[in-house]
DNA sequence: CATGAATGAGTGTTCATTCAT
DNA sequence: TATGAATGAACACTCATTCAT
């Protein structure tokens, strides 16, 4: 082996091992909430001493800080990716929707606690999810607001109540999803994004058929 | 006063004072979520010493269960209601959606419990929460069976994924509604009856217009 | 016993019990030093666990605090007595001295947890006893000061040095003195005034002998 | 460069290190207190992490107590120096005084943990350390004596009293004196020695006057 | 020599719960 | 019924120390 090698080795080991308490904080805190799960359930995952976790992180409030911080990077490379397709709205919408329900059931455990856990965050790094989460909605709003203005949604819908709905049926996903159920979570996404499409847009959104 | 009237008194402040304090945990356990928040906190809230909760609750576990039951209870009497009408199925459900969008809003601090705590109960408390929570699932996934049996559901709509998405939304409705906000419940509740309505009909759901 | 025989003895044992905290705590914290000392010395030495020191403080530090309110609004009283004083400065010197003095004495790991643990307060507390360390030093200073404009103190003499000396040589008491000693507090208290005003004014402070 | 050079510079580097971690340590525990004050303060005071530090001690007590060797062998250097001289009895205290106030303020952090620190010495470190005092005491008291029996003392003077009394002054130097103060360190040593003299000779301190 | 991961005992503090008054 | 002192187990976090690399 060489110096290199080794040098490399250590380094991807430390880096894996920072990974390997995020993810396992995720495990922890989704199975059993932040506020109950202590720092010795989450260094048992790791396999570690609870004093060795403060290697790694500062407070446990870093630790769920830290699942935000890197939840929302990624999720918002996603949404950017959604958003710019050259389509009719109602279609992106529908791709919108799909990706992101796409996006909640690979990362489902992540998305239950920054559904659920955010008010236990403190100062500024609450403030970050809030604005994080407006940002989001804001972005469906306007997706929304397209489809309406293209006449293609139902005539008297509110694009508010509309975005918060779909939000929140997407929030819901946590709640009944195993990933080993029977479902592949394209189809899910799929029948979602149908759903998103028909919440929106009633009858206008079904091709026109006889 | 007669010895009846103070024991009447009696009971009835007995009453009032565990309802009061059923109230008081509610309204805490909604502010700080139930492992955050403390008995201390409750007992603060009825206007007691913590120590003196104990003559009206047995555990802080207890005093959750409670009002699981309790808010089960006026919640199953509402469904009833809601479900025996006479009407097309589209118009059930439509009904029924209006029915439980209304009754979240007016108990959405107990709707926000029930929707994020129930894994805190413990054996057949926890049993009995999800058993209900299947009945109303069913009792929706049943209205979405008979509207897509009536031919009114959109061809391709999944019942069960349906009634996953429309149940995540109504449970979303405690992250944004506020009491003071500016719009009516009952207007909220006609928005969201029809997005429910739309979810599943998609164009069928639409009156037969030209 | 009548009622109110027992609502005083209620009183006063609760008195009593903060009271206790509060001596245990000044001998714990004397014997092993403010940070060495734990909580649960304290506790122990009042003869409880540590949790049920909380009933009586919010902290370790609120403890510490405690000790320097009270011994602070002990020896002010003190001082305002021998300050006021109708005699020739350097008589009031020798007054202030043994009275300080003697004060100490009696109250010696008090003495000596302010002379040493003051840095373990923190924000205001701290600048509290900052305050009160130096209104004491003024008042030394300021009698030091008006046995020199009497033309009784060491031509030389300069005030502050004086003070500090002075001060340094009374905070060292703790460091020798022990209760059980041979020596009674008041004949140490003279022949430390004494001292005292020997080194403010030198010949100067010798009664007119041939 | 020859083998003995690179021996040497090897020698002396590590001389170095260890003298550098010394000082450290003294800034360090002069700071926050020797509890206080943790191995890594101490680490990052050198610029090594704390792992490091074991390569120089063998544990935090170690670093103390060489701390209290390395300045009571300095201090006992300049005492031996200070008290061969050929004088009167008097003029042996004032210059004795001169130059344990100049040591002192020379080596103020030092002083400062020597008086302060002792308590966390264990076993027979703390012994030697208090036979050093007692050694060092006992020079003093000696030379207060030798005053006394010249019959140049305050007739009723008490030699122990008046050793603790001066013992004391100087060791709260550390308390107000900062080396960037306006007072040159000699002119305190001069103005302390004053005032320790006067302290045990009062009247008989004064030059013949008329 | 230097690193930093790992340990494990310990610290201050919290809190649900009990119980004598 | 109400109090509040007391408990004891638990928690987040710290730190001196060790050791493989």
């Amino acid at each position: 082996m060489t110096v290199a090698a080794v040098r490399e080795g250590g380094v991807r080991q430390r880096r894996n091992r920072r990974q390997d308490v995020l993810e396992a904080a995720v495990r922890v805190f989704h199975e059993k909430g932040y506020v109950s799960a202590t720092i010795q359930d989450v260094a048992a995952e790791v396999g570690v001493l609870k004093g060795s976790l403060y290697h790694y992180i500062d407070s446990k409030e870093d630790l769920l800080a830290w699942i935000f911080e890197d939840s929302a990077g990624r999720f918002m490379e996603m949404l950017d990716e959604a958003s710019g397709l050259d389509e009719r709205p109602v279609e992106r919408l529908r791709s919108f929707g799909r990706s992101c329900s796409l996006w909640y059931l690979r990362n489902i455990e992540r998305v239950a606690i920054y559904a659920t856990e955010w008010k236990h965050l403190t100062g500024n790094r609450r403030k970050n999810v809030v604005t994080i989460r407006e940002a989001y909605e804001q972005r469906l709003a306007g997706l929304i607001g397209e489809v309406k203005e293209a006449g293609e949604a139902a005539p008297d819908l509110d694009v508010n109540f509309a975005t918060y709905f779909i939000f929140g049926a997407l929030n819901g996903l946590p709640n009944w999803y195993r990933r080993r159920g029977p479902d592949p979570a394209e189809r899910i996404a799929d029948a979602y994004a149908a759903q998103i499409v028909n919440t929106v847009s009633g009858a206008a959104g079904r091709p026109r058929s006889g």
